[in-house]
Parts: structure tokens; sequence; C-alpha cells
DNA sequence: TATGAATGAGTCTTCATTCAT
DNA sequence: AATGAATGAAGACTCATTCAT
């Protein structure tokens, strides 16, 4: 648990392996990707390995975090806090699919295991879900989206829209500027949110 | 290559095997799931799984193949084919979200593995996205869905949301009637298809 | 141990098992032939095996005494009892080679796994040697193979020359006519038998 | 296929390892010699066998390679450069069966082998056959060989007579001194080559 | 820090053989 | 006679993890 304390080289080098593990677990899957196999990415010996991380499934752990701070901070960034609910949750959503697209490795990882390590990527994805269900309170208190509907189960179907888009673009199922997919994902969760009919 | 030939009693076995399979793999993953926890489970020995199947890959693909069968044809079951495109859309829709809630044993196990095994969980989901692109472009034909965006892109998200919810019911984290949880996907659906603002 | 009755249709059948795995074991040796490669090669259910031989090892065992009983058959029909003895051996081996060309499969068998079944395989060598070594004996009493070597070593000699240019012959190391062949080893033979320097 | 970098200390274990092999596999064959038995012999973990060896073949490949090295070099340090084809050829002929008692566990190996794995053990012989070959022929250009029959076929007749010598030798089934029997066979092989009657 | 060596429990897979029908 | 089903002991191979240097 206490934090090692690195060189500045040693720094660099669990970077190293973090980026190259993000890699090889996007690629083919957190079973399939063995200890060895990152250390042969990295070009050091497998040993090493255990000097940065206790094991895999802390380092797998590091990753999802870094990356679930990352997103947060840029779905923040792209909020305009003056803007209304419902367009502070399109811009949260674009900016979503497009860290996803940017990250594309990084975030694979997230649908990757969620099943074998639901307390892992859980407890981080519950941060989410209550950030969105807030705007979609908010959202629904200004009248924009109408009443009626579980503002959680709402919120939840923004975040899978956002990971399922994201996963479609990611594996190249579809050939589209990232700019014009993460408009339509916007426009997609707008409509789904307040198209009642 | 050569299907085997089973007698009655082969074909019970197998299927047995299939099922206690179908169980762990939802239950406990893939990869956790031992061959001799398989025939454990149906009360064999370990030796007789190969009689049936070549390998753990092969029964998996076989798992999903059925699956995906039934799924199509509760599909089709529930669709009036006098109703128009749009709402045979929220119908199969509606039909998709009970037979997973149904079925929640091999819909986990599709999730789950879909990562890792792309090509064998990804090759007859095409077949699928055909069939909800074909509607989409019959509802866009019939004025129901506004013209402009990708009707296959929208056809994924369909299929993504279903999925999505489905998940989301499986593991329990929306305490909601299955109908009115297939009722709230059929309109989110709706509403993501022709809402555009 | 007690011959079983076989049916007429049963002979049949055992006799084409016993090919089948004749053909195989020269193919792959012993140790890479199934017993379902066998059945499959004969197009019979696995059990049927058992109805014929108590094992694999027994299947081998009649497989190589049928063939020592044949190759010597084939060795005293082409010796001509008025000839001299060294003619007779002479005669003995391009028998022999010929034989083995055209029981390449069979003869094949004798090499494999010599090492691992000595007993098997060795017992009724020792009949060959035997009888070669008796008309080594009688060559030298008539003063056709210079005495003062061993007549028993000798023997082995011819006997592994047959072998050899036989396993050579079978594997297509040499294309050559099987009489020009058999005409080469008997020289070969008389040659090392007489030629002392 | 890069070949691993070993330090000193995994030299040895390596060497170690490919020693007990050895000798395992010429006691009991290649097929009744289990990796772990081989582990056990040298006294170190299962599972350090793959750190030094892809697999059991490997294995025994780079033993079949090393001793083929070895006898050409024997070979070549019996022979007496001065000395004409044919007496060189006996004296490659003697060293030879002499390195194979020497060495008879090594050989009873190759034999057992030869059979079941046809292109390992065959690949590396022909440069055997290359090297007696050329011998033959220059014995024939010297007129110690009566030309008319193929030189590779008298070469592999060599090669043959002193594999089945050794074999003999080593089987126990001769109770010669190894001189004796280095002699004999030397002079069998000279009367083959020579004496055409 | 870094390396190569070493461990050993865990799994898959094979296959001779037996069984029920 | 014949079949397909079933068994289970082996054995190969993997891989996270630990160790000595």
């Amino acid at each position: 648990m206490a934090a090692k304390r690195h060189t500045e080289q040693g720094v660099e080098r669990k970077r190293q392996l973090l980026d190259c593990a993000a890699e090889l677990f996007s690629t083919r899957g957190y079973a399939d990707t063995r200890i060895a196999d990152i250390c042969a990415a990295a070009g050091v010996a497998k040993g090493l390995f255990y000097w940065y991380f206790e094991n895999k499934e802390v380092l797998f752990a590091e990753l999802v975090t870094s990356m679930r701070h990352r997103l947060r901070k840029a779905q923040a960034d792209a909020m305009d806090p003056t803007a209304d609910a419902l367009t502070r949750l399109r811009q949260g959503t674009e900016a979503s699919v497009q860290f996803m697209a940017r990250h594309a490795g990084y975030f694979a990882l997230l649908e990757v295991e969620s099943h074998d390590r639901p307390v892992l990527v859980g407890q981080g994805a519950d941060v989410h879900t209550e950030d969105s269900t807030r705007l979609v309170k908010e959202a629904m208190a200004e009248g924009l989206i109408p009443d009626g509907r579980d503002p959680e189960l709402l919120a939840l179907g923004v975040i899978g829209a956002v990971a399922h888009f994201g996963h479609i673009q990611r594996t190249g199922r579809v050939a589209m500027d990232i700019d014009d997919l993460a408009a339509f994902v916007g426009t997609w969760v707008v409509g789904a949110l307040t198209g009642v009919r």
C-alpha cells in the first residue's frame, strides 16, 4: 500500500510498463496478457515487474484509476458552467466520446473484465453515474427532460451509449470523423433523454 | 469437421454439458471455468468433454451461436408484421430486453467474452445489425425517422442500448419490473432514433 | 491367449485392422499411432478393436510374428537346396531385400520399437540369426568364407545389411530397380563375408 | 527463435538437463521419458525445463545435433590425411564404432527415434553421407574400389554397417573387445566395398 | 534497480481401455 | 459383432510469483 519512492528513472520505467500493459490489455484482454508479455514489450526482465507492482491485479487497478481521473477531468473541462444541464450533459457526452477515441487503448480496459472485477471497475463507475444523475435531475428540474422516468436509469443510459459508441469507434466498425461521431452521440443521447412519445 | 454422429443419449449429454458450461461461464467467467468444473457439474469424467467438443473454445462458440438463433427468433416473433417499421423496432427491442432478462446467464456470457474473442462473438452479430439496419431504413423511408444520419450507426445504437440495459438489469443495478424496463428501453430507443434537436 | 473363434466376416475384419495398423505403424511409428486411428482407418468404432485384440501390444506382436513367418518362407523358397552355402546366403539375402521391398509397411515395423520391445522383437530375430549363422558356418566349412572371424557376428552383419538397405529403399533414398538393389546387396554381403584384406 | 541469453550458471543448468535427458532417453526411450523425470533427475522443478527448451522435441534435437558434431570430429581426427581414401574410410569406420561404443547412450537414442522423427534425425545425416560418398569416389578414382556401383549407395552401406554393429555392441549381443570389434567392422566394410565377385 | 533463474500449482488434452446397449 | 459413451490416469505446458545475485 505504502506508495514506493521511485527515482526519476524508476517513475519513467513504471510509466513504460503501464503503457505497454494498457496496449496489450486492450489488444488481447486481461487474461490473455501475460506479465512476461508486458515485460517483453517494455524490454525488461520479468522479475522487474514486481519491483513496480505487487501483482497483475494492482497494475490493472492503477490503469483503471488513472484513466478514470483523466476522463472525469476531460468531461469537467468540456462543460460550460453557465449552460443549462441538458447542454452540459451533451457537452460531457461529446467530450467523453472524444476522450475515448483518443485513448482507445485505455478505454478498452474498462470494458474488459468488468465482469470479473466488479468491485474494482464498478466502484469508480458509481462516481460517474452520480455525476450524470445529478445533471439529469437538474435538467428535469429545469423542464428540459420530461418527468416520470428514473433519473439514474437515464444517466446509466447515457453512460452506456457513450461506452458503446466508443467501442464501435475503437473497433473500427464505423468510418466516421471523430467530431462527427461525438456530435452524433450527443444528439442520440439528447434524443433519448427528451424524446418521449 | 465431420460432425460426429450422436445417439439420443449422446445428444442429451452434450446439451447437458452445454448447459452446465453456460451456467458456469456466466457465473465465474470463461477463463475461470475449468473444463474439469464443467464435467464435475455434469457429473461425468473429464475425458468425456472431448468426446463432444474439440476444446473449450468450440463449446463456447456453440453456445454463442445457439443463443443468437434464439434471440433472433424471439425478436421475429414479437414483431407485428402489419405494423410500421418503427413500431417493429420498438417491439423487437422490448422483446430483446425480455429475452435477455430471461436468459441472463447466456447473455452475461456473451458480454464477458466479447472483448477477448471479438471474432467469434462479433461475426454472427452482423446478422443482427443487418436486421436492425433494414428496419431503420424502412422507417426512414416511411418518414418515421428523420433522414440524414447513418442507418447502420443508428442500428448499432439500438443494439447497444439493448445490450447495455440488459447488462444493467442483469447486474441488478436497477430494481424495476422487467416489463417496465423493456418499455423504458423501447421508449429510449425510439426517442434516440427520432428525436433530433 | 485362447485364440478366439471368429466368423468368416470376423476374420476378414481382423485382417483389415491388422493391415491398417501395419500401414499406420510403418508410417508414423508405434507410439504415434492411436487405436482410434487404426479404427478410423478401418472404418469401425473404437470399441470394436478390443473384440479382436486384447490390446495394442498384442496387435503389434501378431503383426511382427506373421511378418517374420512370411519372410522366412520367402527366404527358404529362394534358396536352391543343391547350391553351396555361400550361394544360398546370397539367394536368401536377395530374397529378403525383395520381400522387404514388397512389404515395406510390414518391415518398417521391425525397426520400429525394437528398442522398446526387445523381448518381442528380439526373440524371433534369434531364429533368423541362427539360420544365417548355420549357413555361414557351412560356408566356412566349405572354404568359401575365410576362417577366423566369429560366424555369428558375420551372420548378424548380413542381417543388418539387409535391414539397412531395405530401410533405405523403403524411405526412397535410392531410386533403383528392386532387382538391381537386391543384387547389389547380395554382392555387398558376399564381399563383406569373403573379402578379408 | 532469438536464442536466450544465459548466464554461466544457466549454461551449466542447461547442459545438466541435456545430460539427464540423454541418459533417460537412452535408458527408457524418448516416449517413456517424462519431462518431469528429466527435471527430477536434474533436481529442479518441472517448470524450469521450459526456461531452457521450448519442448521435449527441441531438447531432443539439440541432443542429436551436438552428438553428430562430435562424431564427425572423432572421424576426422582418426583419419590420417596422408593415407589413401580406402584407408581413411576404414579409419573413419573404426573411429565411429569406438565413438559409438563410448557414447552408447547417445546412440541408442538416435536409433530409437530415427523412425518416429525421420526428418529431425535424418536431416543432419546427409552430411555424413556426403563425407563418406566423397571418400568412396576418391577411392574409386584411385582404383581401390572397383567401378560400376553407385558411390552413394556404397557410402550408405558403410554408414549402415557402422550403425548396425554399433547397435549389436550396445545391446551386448557380442562379447568382444571394442578394439577388436572396430577392426572387424573395418574389415567388413572394406570387404564389402572392394570384394566384387 | 535489474536480471535471469527457479518454483509449483493449475489446466488442458490425450488415449488406452472398459462398459452398456 | 458392433457401436457410441464413458473413464481416468498420465503427461505436456503455462504462468504468476519469488529468489539469489
